[in-house]
DNA sequence: CTACTTGCAAATGCTTTGCAGGAGA
DNA sequence: TCTCCTGCAAAGCATTTGCAAGTAG
């Protein structure tokens, strides 16, 4: 995956008169790495020597080309992931105790649904329905035991 | 519903040693008059006459009792709405076009699958689900006709 | 040579906070 | 009188931008 996935970010970069540089390619790396939405603070220490305002400026380069998304978390700051061209159609889970947001996908019956669902009662609204996003929250793996280790008895 | 929704809050708020001013009834009654996520700014021009950090401090107390919610909308500004205790279940739909968010339910059983596929499918995750929220971003009614005014012919 | 990138530092804009006066119990 | 609430102005903080130097084609 990561090879097609730089050649074809390498291609619409050039296609907007862009180059792929190294610092574009160490946020694209860094964010492969986290495999889940992340902060400005985790991704500039993810990629040393990168100056925080290049890489808020790559990441609005990178958004503009559909490569990098921005999405809301929990709390109030921004946090970057891949886009879906990339890295697939997929959810948001986020913990409510840690903070952390993690991908998840839905099983394609319950995801079709869905989107029949949406499409369908927006539509008598008059609002033409694109894409979705579902950010479900609760508590991750971590938090849970650590909050009722009674359960890792088990 | 408006004057069960006041004598809740009024309830909510005496019980954390708070009270019902003008300002966060102001602040209420221009959210129930907006009927959708409003931004401050919004808010503020409802609301003649209330500081701005009033209206900051305001919400965060109705929001740390469970009154309001700030919601992410599609740009980069807040959205404060009044919490579903009050206005019910419900979604999102953002237009791409003028940014408005305005609210949408779906039907009981469309919600119930859905719930039910996000409790198995986090389930399996290790993630404990609570709350959930979805976004559809498309196209207003209204921003759609601006764009394809032909439709308006049929 | 020309256009794109970068880092630094300064500016921006939303949100939060300090403070002193005012109002309610 | 004591605590809560308000407005104004001053921070705070994440993000954006100006600018001059560096780099690739």
């Amino acid at each position: 995956m990561s090879d097609d996935a730089h050649t074809l970010i390498a291609a619409r970069l050039r296609g907007s008169g862009q180059s792929y540089t190294p610092g574009r390619r160490v946020l694209v790396e860094s964010l492969v790495r986290a495999g889940r939405p992340t902060t400005m603070a985790e991704l500039l220490s993810l990629s040393p020597g990168l100056a925080q305002s290049s890489a808020y400026r790559n990441l609005v380069d990178l958004e503009s080309i559909g490569v990098v998304r921005r999405v809301p978390g929990g709390g109030d700051l921004s946090r970057y992931e891949l886009s879906e061209d990339i890295i697939g159609h997929h959810h948001h889970m986020i913990c409510t105790v840690c903070g952390v947001v993690e991908d998840f996908r839905l099983p394609t019956t319950a995801e079709n649904r869905l989107e029949t669902g949406l499409i369908e009662a927006l539509g008598r609204a008059g609002f033409r329905a694109g894409a979705h996003r579902v950010d479900v929250f609760g508590t991750c793996a971590g938090c849970d035991l650590a909050a009722d280790p009674a359960d890792a008895a088990v």
